[in-house]
DNA sequence: CAGTTCAGTTTACATCCGTAGTCCTTTGGC
DNA sequence: GCCAAAGGACTACGGATGTAAACTGAACTG
């Protein structure tokens, strides 16, 4: 079931990424190839983890096929293996299909009547329907 | 921190419902004042889940505020306390708020890139755009 | 060469979630 | 009035998650 865009498969880790590994994951889309020092140096600022929870989540990450490790001199430099376009697509995918029966339309409805929607974003979306169109 | 738009408290459970539970919430949102049996009947189906279980999850849900009970003879009658849309509207916003930068237009334009748009989503949100634009 | 220090691994633990068994109470039937 | 059935409450338990300490091995330093 499910779509699967097949092709190159290799990546799709499937284990589902928590909301702190998300936090980690952020900061190494931001940057590639990171020491877990560095990593730790960000997020401490951000979420006040000490190392030893910040490693945990790297080492829960590598175990999920969502971070890849390469040795350099004596430490690990981490890397994301999946793209953050392709976790925060299937991430939407998931919401829209949960709770709006899989169609887009109604999540955008639901936005602007909760007024989520900016006038920036209206227009970014009216310009995207445009290209859509064409 | 974060929004917590104030005012008419009453509901808002703050407490997050979980997959599972969702599953509890559709059925109740479908039919309001039900029993246990009459959710398990209706869940069984789809989910295969137990009595017991069932309960479990009406039980969790009443602690989290989710739902009330109202006594009926000697069982309980079953009532969301909040309101499939603002549960949508909420996890709506919190999937923007943590993966697009609380801005809708970039998730709109992923699932537009990853065509989860079809024709008459996207005819349905011009016709909403329009309405926006009045 | 030994001690310190750094970095990854292992272990820990409380909580939540999915799933379910068991128990206790109440109510209805005989 | 007593026993069985129905229904809610309590208990359970493995896995995931958030958070972190302790352990271990290797490298740099004096």
């Amino acid at each position: 079931m499910s779509a699967d865009q097949g092709s190159a498969a290799a990546e799709a880790p499937a284990e589902r990424i928590s909301e702190a590994e998300l936090a980690v994951m952020e900061v190494l889309w931001e940057e590639a190839p990171q020491s877990a020092a560095d990593v730790c140096a960000r997020i401490g600022k951000a979420r006040g983890w000490s190392m030893p929870t910040v490693k945990t989540l790297l080492a829960r990450l590598v175990a999920k096929g969502a971070l890849a490790t390469t040795p350099e001199g004596r430490r690990f430099l981490y890397t994301p293996l999946i793209a953050r376009s392709h976790y925060v697509g299937s991430e939407s995918r998931r919401l829209v299909d949960r709770l709006f029966g899989g169609r887009a339309a109604p999540l955008f409805a639901n936005l602007a009547a909760n007024e989520q929607l900016s006038d920036e974003d209206i227009a970014e979306i009216e310009r995207l329907l445009k290209e859509l169109r064409k």
